[in-house]
DNA sequence: TCGGTGGTTCGTCAACCGTCGAACTAGCCA
DNA sequence: TGGCTAGTTCGACGGTTGACGAACCACCGA
């Protein structure tokens, strides 16, 4: 396994946030991370296989959006919610509000 | 020239906005419309051909992000601004306010 | 009626996306 | 060591995207 790579957020375009989160399995993983602390990548199944899980996990973390680390056979992902809200005021609280409307 | 296609943004899902404004010449529209009312697509130009610009315009549309009117030759295009803040509280605001300060 | 203007549509292209299964790797525990 | 579990990587696939130019269409004004 590589190294985990992770932008820093003000290198991430608005964007490359949009397109991270225009499918909706992604979505529904930041809609499920929201809240909780970090909790480990198993635990979340969208209903694709685990390599199409795994590719999504990267597009969300090169993304800025989560982050990932390796803790034993597990990873454990989180939502980089503060950071975020320090690059873009607002927008994740407003994505969540959004995405439980609808 | 066709029908225009706007669809009710009861239909439109978020993650179909975000693949909207995913695309840097797209979500450079949408700054450029805020706050404006309504413009003619011609005094928009982001650098790309009309053919390309008028596909990104109909990909907005159909995203239900805005709203385009025929006026003789031109077309007058909108930001369906209230209409999104209905649908998805406060995401249009914080959009405007992080591709502001990216 | 004819030309110009403003847009759309079409066909094409290369690049990218989401998905999968197979193969692989890394850590844990017996 | 050997097997189990969790996840990554690779290669392939079918579909979508963004881009362009050429052709077309619709309206306006002369």
């Amino acid at each position: 396994m590589r190294d985990l790579y992770h932008p820093r957020l003000e290198d991430v375009g608005l964007a490359n946030v949009f397109h991270a989160l225009s499918d909706p399995v992604r979505l529904e993983i930041v809609r499920v991370l929201a809240g909780l602390d970090e909790i480990p990548c198993s635990s979340l199944n969208a209903g694709v296989s685990k390599s199409t899980m795994s590719h999504h996990f990267k597009v969300l973390r090169e993304a800025g959006v989560t982050h990932t680390r390796a803790n034993g056979t597990k990873r454990m992902i989180s939502l980089r919610q503060e950071e975020l809200e320090g690059r873009f005021p607002g927008l994740l609280h407003s994505i969540l509000q959004s995405s439980k409307a609808a």
